[in-house]
DNA sequence: TTCCAGACGTTTTTT
DNA sequence: ACGTCTGGAA
């Protein structure tokens, strides 16, 4: 017999990759010499997901079964564009190579083994809205007695979820995070007791349970040698945001001494303390991983040197840190600008009116973004932005799969995958008139008793249910009898709606049109599945799933596709990770940014890493906005100054603005002509900020801004 | 079940 | 100031 030898494919790639085309020597470092233990510091604009990328090509290049290893991210989209670029550098998707959110691997893992830690494989997922459901239902039943000052559900749940990602008991948390309810510690756990416990009878995971059974399945010793021996490289992006829970899991995971773990992240961006990230994972890694070896990325190819100066000024004042400093080979340009306004109002104008200007100067919108601290300051802006004309996308909002029609959908083929799904039961109950939450209360109590609750609504269950529920009932039974075994996701879908919900819609929302397209969207996603099961985790796992697969499709509070030019409005935790040409960072004001309670909190410094986030998304044009007053919520004007992050910096970091208003109404007409003679002659050298300013008006002048150096 | 008046809170958010 | 939520009455 002849016996002849197959080589494994991956083995024979040639080598395709020029890393030295690509990568700097810092970065070619990491790429090469990246195994054992690596710690990654990486500054904004560093390349650090290009490093990751190569680092991934470069071991699946050198032989390393793609099987063996794991990358993990924080959201999708990171996921989504690192996979995609691996894909390229290597023209193919390397076969069993995992990557992926946290959530999404614990998932597709727990799917395997959901048994062992006391759930069935086709578990639900709930999202927060869900959860927050589930325990108020409980606190009524704890908590009988209304007391005014009992905590409501979405602070209980932020307690249960706060202590399982931080991974201390409820006590302790409500001891640090919220000592004012102590007194009611007993119902407290009581109720996450019962919570739990609902979850695993009704088979439901929340997103926190995917850590949480991920990190016991762990524990199991077999479990923990198998998935430690199939992941030998587990990398992990934004290393600075993860929580003791995802700490404990990489730990479990790189246990085995042959383990190789590369974390990546910048102690300076972390900046989600809030859901219980640790700063100290990262600042504390070389404890936990004696052996390691620790690499920098300290050049940053985003910015000017004039904005990295800034920011390198402004961090300095953070004691909690690894000691870094960015330097840049791009070249040097205007100093960032510190702009005073009178107050929102004008400081709308300002950043407007530059807006326009920029634009006149042949800069795309797309290149430029407003960044603030909270969601409520962005309303002047936006005003200004809206009665100028401009085009601006404001980033976050309800998703599309958080919006009631769509989870009223995917709660009818919940009940289809997860019998059990006690939530989806009475969501889907809940709809139809005559049943309330007391009538699918009983509803669900009878067929829930039996072993098949579909079989028991198709058979003629008895039921004691008065005429107006039994109306509703009927209908439900006839929805239900309409699937048959063996129907696609989109078929369940495309039948509940048109012999349903359609006329549901039509009847209970003046919107309802908007709500029918989305559910044609909705049916249109289901038929790419096979599966329910499939489809209903890609929902409850990827909210950005509308735009993975089909880019014309947008939620409803989207418009537009992506070609349209737009300011893009966001908060500064919205924008990690990006970059504009020009950044706008409003209301930077004591007691605005930072927040005033950020030093009750003792929040401080995370509050100076989101200034150190917001000013290093610029790559070329920096502006610090000061309203100097400002209404408060409840009516006055309150006076304000300069916030202490300005305050803190030497005054060579930045040019100081202030606006004057011309006080006549001149005439605009004449105006207007001859600024578009000036204005639409291609520069061949761009107008420094002053003068563009100066000239640069428009039609829609209430008040006109002049500038002066102070 | 539904509807309305009053209470409440109002940082940041991914999965 | 204002939009959202809750609890009690119809």
């Amino acid at each position: 017999m002849k016996v002849y030898n197959l080589k494994k494919s991956q083995n024979n790639i040639k080598h395709k990759i020029d890393y030295k085309a690509e990568l700097n020597e810092q970065q070619l470092d990491v790429v090469f010499n990246g195994d054992g233990a690596s710690l990654v510091l990486a500054g904004p604009g560093s390349g650090k997901t290009r490093v990751l990328v190569y680092r991934v090509a470069c071991l699946i290049e050198n032989g390393v079964n793609p099987q063996n290893i794991l990358l993990l991210t924080f959201t999708n989209k990171a996921a989504r564009n690192m996979l995609n670029r691996v894909e390229t550098l290597l023209q193919s998707y390397p076969k069993g190579l995992m990557g992926g959110t946290f959530h999404h691997v614990g998932n597709l893992i727990l799917r395997q083994h959901g048994k062992e830690v006391g759930f069935d494989n086709n578990f639900s997922i709930i999202d927060n809205e869900d959860s927050r459901q589930i325990i108020k239902d409980i606190i009524v039943h704890v908590v009988p007695k209304k007391d005014k000052h009992f905590p409501k559900s979405n602070v209980i749940f932020s307690t249960i979820s706060f202590a399982k990602n931080a991974t201390c008991s409820i006590k302790e948390c409500i001891k640090e995070k919220f000592p004012y309810y102590s007194k009611f510690l007993n119902e407290i756990e009581k109720i996450a007791d019962l919570y739990e416990k609902k979850k695993i009878k009704a088979n439901l995971l929340d997103f926190d349970d995917l850590l949480y059974y991920w990190v016991k399945l762990l524990e199991k010793d077999s479990l923990r040698g198998h998935y430690a021996n199939r992941f030998k490289y587990v990398l992990v992006d934004e290393f600075q945001d993860t929580n003791k829970l995802q700490f404990n899991l990489i730990k479990k995971l790189t246990d085995g001494q042959r383990n190789n773990i590369m974390v990546v992240g910048d102690d300076c961006q972390s900046i989600y303390s809030f859901r219980a990230a640790e700063i100290k994972n990262i600042l504390d890694f070389p404890k936990h991983y004696g052996n390691y070896k620790k690499f920098k990325l300290e050049s940053n190819y985003r910015s000017t040197p004039e904005i990295l100066n800034l920011i390198n000024c402004s961090i300095k004042n953070n004691k909690q840190q690894f000691d870094k400093k960015l330097k840049t080979p791009n070249k040097s340009s205007d100093k960032p600008a510190v702009v005073h306004c009178k107050d929102t109002s004008q400081e709308a104008e300002f950043v407007c009116q530059r807006i326009l200007d920029t634009k006149e100067e042949g800069i795309s919108y797309n290149d430029m973004g407003v960044l603030f601290r909270a969601g409520y300051q962005s309303a002047n802006i936006e005003l200004e932005l809206t009665k100028r004309g401009i085009p601006f996308k404001k980033r976050g909002g309800l998703r599309f799969f958080e919006q009631a029609h769509i989870k009223d959908m995917t709660a009818f083929l919940k009940i289809f995958n997860n019998l059990k799904d006690e939530l989806a039961w009475k969501r889907v109950l809940c709809l139809f008139e005559g049943i309330g939450p007391a009538s699918a209360n009983n509803i669900w109590t009878e067929i829930a008793k039996t072993d098949n609750p579909i079989n028991a609504v198709n058979s003629n269950v008895s039921l004691k249910l008065p005429n107006k529920p039994l109306r509703g009932w009927r209908e439900f039974k006839g929805n239900i009898s309409k699937i048959k075994d063996g129907m696609l996701p989109s078929d369940i879908a495309n039948t509940f709606f048109e012999n349903f919900y359609k006329d549901y819609l039509k009847e209970n929302h003046p919107n309802f049109k908007e709500r029918i397209l989305d559910v044609n969207q909705y049916i249109n996603l289901a038929d790419q599945y096979q599966d329910i099961n499939n489809f209903l985790e890609d929902i409850m796992l990827d909210a950005d799933l509308t735009n993975k697969e089909n880019p014309s499709l947008v939620g409803s509070d989207g418009v537009g596709k992506s070609e349209d030019e737009a300011v893009i409005l966001s908060t500064i935790h919205q924008a990690k990770g990006l970059e504009w040409r020009n950044v706008f960072v409003i209301s930077v004001a004591e007691e605005r940014f930072p927040l005033s309670r950020a030093y009750m909190d003792d929040t401080v410094e995370e509050e100076r890493r989101l200034f150190y986030v917001a000013c290093s998304r610029a790559k070329k044009e920096l502006y610090l906005c000061v309203p100097m007053e400002d209404y408060t919520f409840w009516g006055g004007y309150q006076i304000l100054k300069d916030s202490t992050f300005i305050q803190e910096l030497p005054k060579s970091c930045y040019e100081e603005w202030t606006l004057r208003e011309e006080d006549n109404f001149t005439p605009i007409s004449n105006k207007v002509e001859e600024d578009k003679e000036l204005t639409i002659k291609p520069t061949t050298h761009r107008r420094n900020k002053k003068e563009s300013l100066k000239n640069g008006k428009f039609k829609n002048i209430l008040l006109k801004i002049g500038m002066v150096k102070k």
